[in-house]
DNA sequence: AATGAATGAGTATTCATTCAT
DNA sequence: CATGAATGAATACTCATTCAT
């Protein structure tokens, strides 16, 4: 029986992001895990196996989650730069709106405990960002440059604007972020009437 | 009286770098880091304080030695161009050649740690980036937008390439870096004369 | 879930009284105590929230019985001089038969930890003692002198008698007992007659 | 050589009281003393083989000086009565004058630290308080009551009266010390006229 | 399913003491 | 004589996990 108690297992996520956001993941602990969640810390066993379960489901719950929101309002007919555009938007969206699970994300991608959890590869949730810049590239729209390459000019300027929009808790400045996917389109872009 | 040992102290730094390396910031521990360095644990409270003040000293050197690195070769006379090429070239090979240095930066970063440190900024070491950045706005050759956002399509896509270089330990690539180069000066520069 | 067993806290009691009283409060440990009561020293977390409280406990509860122990056949219509002699006669039987208690008490008293603890008050549990004093110099039978330094002349005099009976493991000398309490009724008392 | 630095050993002595009348005997470590007699803790062990022999020596020396202070002004020719008033004024001045030292007898006192130093009997230093009671009950004028049960009567009240002016800091009431006499010499001197 | 109790192994840190200069 | 360095053993306490109900 594998439905058990769905609050529970929210209550079980939502601490544990919390305090990896507040105390780190060096400093937590199943037992302050059941504290925030107002559980035993038995009943989180009931849940998931161990620790390292529980962390790497919920890794993998907040990248399925941050996947499909890349996805949003992308449809077959778009240009690749509408496509490029949409990504970026949908990521500054996602981090913005998920500040908490973006960071915990962060904390998992820089720790060798990623690669210790032999995480089945989240890359295919990625697929379709992958499958833009070979369309584009095919097309001539886009360089001739390693995929990975041409995303990270995406994707890191958007973290960028958005951690400086954590800050200033300012509400999401078009002007600002059409500006960096200037920047973007003009790295990775091909200029084709020179 | 025994003189304080600056082998040992060094000793305690690499035992503490390749450690993070190894298991991450959230598994290490005083008696790992005593184990690794072949001295027991309470020789480290001869060197240091406690844990904090190690892992806080230890970010600082890593820091400061990146931050010295990234200004080699950075005379006054160099255009803007060469000011940028030669800080993404010094990046590039301070994370190669410092790929674990690099990698603990990197988990520093993304952990609430850091600000629980609360480290006196170490921005000033990299003011030269922000000082190129004006420089190059001031004569038009650089687009006007703010500094940190600016860097990041230089800083980022470096380290990206830097990544697939660790997994594959080819040579450096000149040919890769100059198009990150090229893709990154695109992505920054004002086209003047179109 | 297993229910709290008050054999093992009782056993963690007995264990810390029986090493204060061996090796002293300077030299007590948690481990020693775990040791000495057969338990993991983790499961006295499980009771108790810390050393601390743990000591705190104790005494409180060894302070409580020696109270109430104080109080026993005391009755309203007692003379003054009865109920003094209860008093002194309970105080001798306490000790006598609760020696590892009373010297454990000792420790706490002389020690700093006592402050530290900022324990409520236990002054409430030997009030009677005061109304007895308030009462008998109300009636003129006891001298007008400060009501702690009149206690004085019972109590002490009874510690050291019970002290010199540890030592010599005899039976309660009942002839010693008068003696004791004719020497503290001399010094306490008001002549009328004279 | 045994005379050393008189001025560093006195400091280690004057270290250690204040420590243990401001943390407890539990709480003291020989590197606190170190620290608070600004010397390093290799030094205390020029002077002593370790820390039971310092507190062996702390011990002696504080109880010596209160046997010899008890013994102030006190002459052959004197009265039993005389006697016990003087013997009970010292003691008085001497904890009043002496706090530090006289708590920290008692914390030693309470302690079975003072056992586990197999002690040379200290008792020669308290002999006078003993030929004294004997001349007295020889003379007729005090109880035939074992000595250390009638010295009680003398002692311990003075240490409450002594106590009370701790917390108050009055100056020394000659008024009460002379009510404290009076009764203890009710308690143990014979009534010969009745 | 849920949970408080229980614990062996671990945590950071301090200890008393000795070493080497 | 004096001392900072060095350390094995101890400290109080927390951990991830299992047990018993």
């Amino acid at each position: 029986m594998r439905l058990k108690d769905e609050t529970k297992n929210q209550a079980i996520f939502d601490a544990t992001i919390e305090l990896i956001h507040e105390i780190g993941l060096s400093e937590l602990s199943m037992s302050k895990i059941a504290k925030r969640a107002k559980l035993s810390s038995a009943t989180i066993y009931v849940y998931y196996e161990n620790k390292e379960d529980l962390l790497l489901k919920l890794y993998l719950d907040i990248k399925g989650k941050m996947g499909s929101s890349m996805l949003k309002d992308v449809h077959e007919g778009m240009s690749t730069k509408q496509h490029c555009y949409t990504f970026m938007r949908n990521a500054l969206d996602f981090i913005l709106h998920n500040q908490r699970w973006y960071l915990v994300l962060e904390q998992f991608s820089s720790s060798p405990l990623i690669d210790k959890l032999c995480i089945e590869d989240t890359a295919p949730l990625f697929a379709p960002l992958y499958r833009f810049v070979e369309d584009g590239q095919r097309s001539g729209q886009l360089k001739q440059v390693e995929a990975s390459l041409l995303l990270s000019y995406c994707y890191f300027p958007v973290i960028q604007l958005a951690k400086s929009m954590f800050d200033h808790t300012e509400a999401v400045d078009e002007e600002q972020f059409n500006t960096v996917f200037a920047l973007s389109w003009d790295a990775i872009s091909q200029k084709t009437n020179e």
